[in-house]
DNA sequence: GGTCTGACCGGCG
DNA sequence: ACGCCGGCCAGAC
């Protein structure tokens, strides 16, 4: 269902509606699949803006229904697992989904890789 | 209302 | 190969 929002060309009001697009795509990522923050930034139009992103997923501790473990850094290291609790939750999240972890990083990132931008069309 | 930070990214020394 | 730097945008103090 559309959200009405683009009625009015830009609305900048909507502050907070970067957010409610990160949590979109973050939920859409397939299980088994990984992306990265500057995937998610393109996606979403502002691929300069990763660190939003990756600031975004802060907040997301607070939607648990955001897997934020499936987002990685673009090299497939697991660098916000520090924020996670415990922050090997997320290496264990991975594996459970079918994703390698070894060394804080995604093996075969690049088979894991899933692109919004392009899957997501 | 200015300043700083932030789970990044890519380039340069 | 590795480390540092700036850029980018949005929220918090």
């Amino acid at each position: 269902m559309m959200k009405a929002e683009k009625s009015t060309s830009k609305r900048k009001t909507t502050s907070s509606n970067f957010f409610e697009d990160v949590y979109e795509v973050t939920m859409l990522i397939p299980k088994g699949r990984v992306t990265s923050y500057g995937a998610i930034a393109s996606y979403l139009g502002v691929k300069s803006s990763a660190r939003m992103v990756g600031w975004a997923m802060n907040a997301s501790h607070l939607n648990k229904k955001i897997p934020a473990h499936r987002v990685v850094n673009s090299k497939g290291l697991l660098t916000g697992k520090h924020h996670f609790t415990p922050p090997s939750s997320m290496q264990s999240k991975l594996e459970k989904e079918g994703v390698k972890v070894k060394k804080d990083q995604v093996v075969d990132f690049d088979k894991r890789f899933w692109d919004p931008g392009k899957e997501l069309i």
